[in-house]
DNA sequence: ATGAAAGCGCTAACAG
DNA sequence: CTGTTAGCGCTTTCAT
């Protein structure tokens, strides 16, 4: 900038002025300098800009692993609302700086808001972590979650109705004839439980057993569920349905059950969650419980920002649609 | 920090040695220090920091966005690089700023860069812009791309091997008994051009013609993908295989066909590309070229960190593998 | 309409 | 071992 200054012949100040647009400076000059520094390919310092005015426009996106599952980010769905989150805040003119974060130390990601480097904080996942959340939220940390309403919750989540999607899947296997319907998650996640419990209420209203041995506690991960889906069928335990807790899931354990010989939906109808694009073109296409993605994002963003302007802003339960497509008709009648 | 001096009684110079882990600086002092600034939640401004160090440990990851197609950044490949990027910054104590960027554009991208935001700046998807490209490099912006390696280029790319991608899958398709192959993907593009000159390689090399009338060009996009394929049977062309440029492609290419009572492998055979992580559960399993994702990934920030050291980088290619599973199978006999 | 000067939060000589 | 001082690039009073 000094240098534009000396080049130009005139003071920083009047740089500064020109570049930030101001109406005070003349005309002439104001293009003068323009031209100059377009020439240069000189952009101004958003680092001195922020520390000086002591402000930003970069919201944190923080993507938490957990080392001990090896779980990474390669959900489809989470990184779908990665792509969502980045197009909403890019809309709004904020930059996003993405991190991965070991989930067992949360404050790290408070710390790009205490440093300063982001005025608030996206979270997407929420894994185990209610408490460290809370005390984030606590500390007035400008934060979003995406992920379950609990109770007691002092932070601010965007989620689905896991409720109700847990509970519209299972009732729809229960009206295409299905009785044993077995439920893959790992039910330790909140949002997971939630749909767990929706599941649970509609066996209970149709006058269904629980039965536990049919909880298949699996992470995100597909090779996982290979495994689970692999001994479900080792232990005859006797089943005909899944509800798996996302699409991945679902295709390989749709794919596990071909390789030994069952048929999907015949032998066993499967459920899966999230609807990614994928769902529509598999084989059988897949039914499954549709999240809002791009709402989802949008309203994350919105919700942060709200909470920025000083709002006190309530979780959001963003509703869930049931797609029936073809991995759930009626059984082969015998 | 000049809080944590005033209440520790000492300066800010030793607020700041104490906090940068300097040796020099008494143990107890520290200790003390360092207690209060976690009890404030006090972090380093990393801002004013780099500010005053002239360095910085921030990589900027830019995807274009092709405002005109309305290409987004859904398909699972392009996610899975990122977030194979972003674990690779991670593990070198870097961030990553993550900017959509209007392709038409690109220098707001090299912004980033010139404003001292970010030291370097990976760009993924290289679209028509070679240009554009070559523009940055010679203003000696560190700028690395997934891409394809071109003719006369001044900048640093990372990609898989896509003619021998294409080579390979049409060769294998040729092997199993197939004549007329389909070739589905936007020929504009550097990488799938590269491919579509080894499908031609390939069927040179059998002496099998080439018929402009089986190459339908189009974008990234899965609901095209649908049209494209619809188009080629109701117009007749005739055709015994479909080589599409990516999985996502692939798999609504065989979505279609089943829709139009065509059975795979058996009226047409598919080869997909990139291998993403569905392509295995996929019914029937789908046949690819594997891309090295995680290598890609970790290969685009190598690159730019050698190309910071001020190495002359070259470009690097990676391998291809041809995964064969069952939607490649031999023709039906008749 | 423009310039001079101060200061955002931090670190690194340089003194002590 | 610790404090003083200057300055990174920028904006903004306050003068002129």
């Amino acid at each position: 900038m000094a240098d534009i200054a000396r080049l130009a012949g005139v003071s920083t100040s009047t740089v500064s002025r020109a570049l930030s647009g101001s109406p005070v400076v003349n005309e002439e000059t104001r293009t003068r300098i323009t031209e100059l520094a377009r020439s240069l390919n000189y952009t101004i310092n958003i680092g001195a800009k922020n520390l000086r005015l002591q402000q930003n426009r970069t919201v944190a996106v923080v993507v938490p692993y957990d080392s001990t599952s090896g779980q990474n980010i390669s959900d489809p769905f989470f990184l779908r609302m990665l792509g969502s989150v980045a197009d909403a805040l890019t809309e709004r003119g904020f930059d996003m700086l993405l991190s991965r974060v070991d989930a067992e130390q949360l404050d790290s990601a408070a710390a790009l808001y205490d440093g300063g480097r982001a005025v608030g904080i996206i979270l997407i996942g929420q894994w185990h972590h209610h408490d460290q959340l809370n005390e984030l939220a606590a500390r007035q940390v400008p934060l979003v979650v995406w992920g379950a309403h609990l109770a007691q919750q002092l932070y601010c989540t965007v989620g689905g109705d896991n409720f109700s999607g847990g509970e519209v899947a299972t009732n729809h296997l229960i009206d295409v004839g299905r009785r044993r319907i077995a439920f893959l998650g790992d039910v330790e996640l909140p949002e997971v439980a939630q749909r767990h419990a929706g599941y649970r209420e509609a066996l209970a209203r149709h006058r269904l057993p629980i039965d536990a041995g049919l909880v298949v506690p699996i992470s995100f991960v597909a090779e996982r569920a290979r495994a689970a889906v692999q001994g479900l069928i080792d232990r005859k335990v006797g089943f005909d349905a899944i509800f798996a807790c996302s699409d991945v899931l679902a295709m390989t354990a749709v794919s596990t059950l071909r390789e030994n010989g069952l048929q999907v939906p015949n032998d066993v109808a499967v459920v899966g969650y999230d609807d990614i694009e994928l769902a529509a073109y598999f084989n059988p296409p897949l039914s499954t419980v549709r999240q809002l993605i791009d709402a989802g994002g949008r309203a994350l963003v919105d919700s942060l920002f709200s909470l920025l302007a000083g709002k006190r802003e309530l979780p959001k339960v963003l509703p869930t649609e049931l797609i029936i497509r073809a991995t759930s008709g009626p059984p082969r009648i015998r």
